[in-house]
DNA sequence: TTGAAAGCGTTACCAA
DNA sequence: TTGGTAACGCTTTCAA
């Protein structure tokens, strides 16, 4: 009578409607729900279903995905997927927005090689994916390899400057205004020390200083101390205790990421100075390292979470075609304390 | 005269088999490299290896999938995509091993809902994966769904003890007998200190103790004091703390786990108590966590990136149907010296 | 209110 | 050596 399954052994549209008795046509409208814009029979739409629950039918997507041309699959190239947690969660915000929308992503990674990137696209392409997310580890200028038209894409944590796709980046600038804010909010007016260079291969994130000094300056407040060095522990560690030695003595240190952050306690404690009595700390990135740290640490975040999510959104709204900056919120940690509620002043120390 | 392009404007195979001048079937066999099993005269292999070329010919791979009911989609189903960086590794492993063998991965995040994995494995399924990876952040048992029937499968750091699929676990007894063989041959066979307790909710990490406590027993030294708390930062810092307030003093301590680790650098600058020099400090993870840690911290490792390669080998190879344990290795670190290197001892302390 | 048939781009059987 | 034709499972136009 009526062949059940195929290959797979998985019942078909055609088996479920073979069983209800009415064509594969009808049995799609009404799978789909399109039951209103075809006038079908309560009756008829009651049998199909039927027979769809006792067969156990699902959809063969890939079908589907033929014959629609859509296959609701956005591709993900990123450079490091285990880079530094970052990554992570920029995918983990992507994913729950796509499977908000009923989308599924695949992921590729490319170790920073343009060749690989080149490859990896053409993979996704050729898997009719609906869209292509860029995802960089580390906030960058990137360049897009050919072979992308027709295809939609959203560059995440990364800009290619020389192409027309919308973009995901975080508000540096203004990350480093609500530092300067968390710090004249808190009193820390003078004896402010920047730690990490200010031109630093993570290049889009320079302009945390200058959103810092600029909005420091509106309100009559200056930098005391700049300390340039890359932005990593050993290096700001360095910078600083080089610096106490020659007999500096900070207020407040603000460091350009969570890596240099730690490098500086460090520096403090050899002095040692107390964090938050003593000395308050303030940095950017937000990251899982600022948990660890004790006490814990006041970081300006870069919303990654959210950067996926709003990555997939636009993504998937043909009208959308502007880039996006995140605000940065400050995620607040016991590195920092207003002056007067400093507990152990006046310990022991020169220069 | 010969239809170009379709739908979405990109050349089909029709097109290529068109402008060679030769059958789609022909044009077929050349392009998969089949030419050997066909006969096929060089000439038409050259005529349509320059078409595709010409027309930049990319075969539409959901066209093969459903033609060939194989997708060369791996579905990874994981508790935690951004989780602690741990299954980010797995992933970034699996993703490796999956580009050489022509696969890609499709990534779905449960935050360890059931039901959330229910509908994933559906979604999956219906999207004709070729195979499943169920990921855990944490070394745990878990309940595969149902609907798994024809889809082959394989658990990374975790395990359905009541399913008959592969699994791939680290090897924790083993990685304890590590940690016990790196401080015999450090010669440190006294004041023994293990921090963190056995049964956790880390489950089947908690062998990591048998481990140890086996391979010291087999060259007569014992473990001097167990501290058991949660595996934590905090509950490790105050175990320890307490015990060096009631006048313990360690020659090593042996952590659980990275995040306890920190606790116990934290606990001996208290005393002071410097590390390496006066105590040793070995732990279990490997995670990046110790890198940032000063001294780096010795570890032994969980070798998450090879749990993935390695699950996908299994996965693709039908012929593997065995579970495995993978060999937890040393991760060096400045944390560890032999009791005779000591250079900081004598300094003043008592109970 | 329903169904036949064409078609998505490929592969593979069988005949020529 | 090659090509016609059916089939994979689904959607959609058009006619009934």
């Amino acid at each position: 009578m009526s062949r059940t399954g195929t290959r797979s052994g998985k019942p078909t549209l055609t088996d479920v409607a073979a069983r209800a008795g009415v064509s594969a046509t009808t049995a799609s409208y009404i799978l789909n729900g399109r039951t209103l814009e075809m006038r079908i029979s309560s009756d008829t739409e009651e049998r199909v279903q039927l027979a769809a629950q006792e067969l156990g039918y699902r959809p063969n997507r890939t079908a589907q995905s033929l014959r629609t041309a859509s296959t609701r699959i956005i591709g993900v190239v990123t450079d490091y997927v285990a880079g530094g947690m970052f990554s992570a969660r920029i995918l983990a915000g992507a994913n729950a927005a796509a499977r908000q929308q009923d989308h599924v992503l695949m992921i590729g990674e490319t170790d920073g090689d343009t060749r690989t990137t080149t490859e990896l696209v053409h993979e996704f392409v050729d898997r009719q994916v609906d869209g292509l997310l860029f995802v960089a580890r580390t906030t960058s200028s990137i360049r897009l390899p050919q072979g992308l038209a027709g295809t939609r894409v959203v560059t995440v944590n990364c800009i290619d400057t020389s192409s027309p796709y919308p973009s995901v980046l975080p508000d540096d600038r203004g990350g480093g205004r609500r530092a300067a804010e968390a710090l004249i909010g808190a009193g820390l007016t003078d004896g402010i020390v920047v730690v990490g260079e200010d031109t630093t291969t993570e290049a889009l994130a320079g302009v945390r200083v200058d959103g810092l000094v600029e909005r420091l300056a509106e309100d009559g407040v200056r930098v005391a101390a700049r300390l340039e060095c890359p932005w990593n522990l050993d290096d700001a560690y360095g910078a600083l205790a080089g610096w106490l030695d020659r007999g500096g003595r900070p207020r407040a240190v603000v460091c350009l990421n969570d890596r240099v952050a730690w490098g500086v306690y460090h520096a403090l404690a050899d002095v040692p100075l107390a964090v938050p009595g003593e000395v308050s700390v303030i940095s950017f990135d937000g990251s899982e390292l600022g948990r660890w740290m004790r006490p814990t640490l006041a970081s300006v975040a870069l919303p990654f979470f959210e950067m996926g999510q709003e990555a997939v959104r636009i993504l998937l709204d043909p009208a959308e075609k502007e880039s996006v900056v995140m605000d940065m919120p400050l995620l607040p940690g016991d590195s920092m304390a207003a002056p007067f509620a400093a507990p152990l002043s006046g310990v022991e120390r020169e220069g």
